[in-house]
DNA sequence: GTCGTATTGATACGGAGTATCATAAAGCGA
DNA sequence: TCGCTTTATGATACTCCGTATCAATACGAC
């Protein structure tokens, strides 16, 4: 039986090994009714052994020429459906499109390397604490944020 | 003479006359040899007159029908170009389109009411600060970030 | 197996933003 | 005020990312 840093510390780097993952998500589809389809049972196969931050439009290409036939509905509704439901993160990139990460759902935030497309998931964030005071004083309740630090990483350091 | 608030403090609310940015963006514009065109002239007329942030395609709907012939690409490279220089701050709304808001070049964020749309312009932000501890133990360089504050307004408080 | 429901794939559509390129018009100096 | 050079514009068409529709399919509970 394996134990997770359930509810991560601020700053704590989120470690979870693929099969981990998908172990906790199929016992979740199960629970919330969700059908283990072919189509699903491929696109999860992809993710799982997904080593890096991928994006929706990398996931069509592959499965609909490798793969067999799995149409690019059916990929986004899988994608969002694990967004909504967190097992995913959806990492933004300003002008580009959008990737994602396996999560465990919970609240994370993203460090992506602008040169090497590395991305860092943090777990913990107190990041509106900072600004919830000014906020507070003229009646805004903070719901939701987005964060995403871009930068470079240990092995793209170079000028 | 008309003094600003120029390196704004942490959370301070960026207060600027739509008058008074159009004078200094104006200033600008000689200083990096952008030519003052009919166009440019009826879309800054726009931005200056906007009383909330927007978007560039209600831009687009109201110049292309109203204000004779304005074709998309010309707002498209105008509303870039200000942001590019900083004129405008960019508003991301996660699955929506983007919006603008007038700013002197700097750094801002916003905190945007889900409800009414009304959005809180900041300037300042120590955000980076908190995270960033944990990514220099990893060797990753802060090199700019993204950051959106959702929630309700004080008008919008109501369940 | 049967059956009801969830899910799929085909198709087509939509919004947001951009590439191209011939034409027009700013700005500047004569 | 008149060219002239350079920049900006508009028409057009296109790409990319994502989504609506809906009949056909395949789960999986029984
Ligand atoms: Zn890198
Ligand atoms: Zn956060
Ligand atoms: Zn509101
Ligand atoms: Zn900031």
């Amino acid at each position: 039986m394996t134990t997770l840093p359930q509810p991560l510390t601020k700053g704590e780097l989120v470690s979870l090994t693929p099969q981990h993952w998908r172990t906790r998500l199929e016992q979740a589809m199960q629970d919330e009714q969700q059908r283990m389809t072919r189509t699903r049972r491929l696109v999860l196969d992809w993710i799982t052994a997904a080593e890096a931050p991928f994006s929706a439009e990398t996931l069509v290409d592959d499965l609909t020429t490798r793969q067999g036939i799995i149409s690019r509905p059916t990929i986004y509704r899988a994608v969002e459906w694990l967004r909504r439901t967190g097992w995913i993160g959806r990492i933004h990139h300003d002008g580009a499109e959008h990737t994602y990460a396996r999560l465990l759902p919970g609240h994370y935030h993203h460090a992506v390397c602008t040169a090497c497309g590395l991305t860092l998931v943090f777990g913990g964030c107190d990041l509106t604490q900072a600004l919830l005071h000014t906020l507070v004083a003229h009646g805004f309740t903070v719901q939701g944020h987005l964060l995403e630090l871009y930068g470079h990483c240990a092995n793209c350091q170079q000028t």
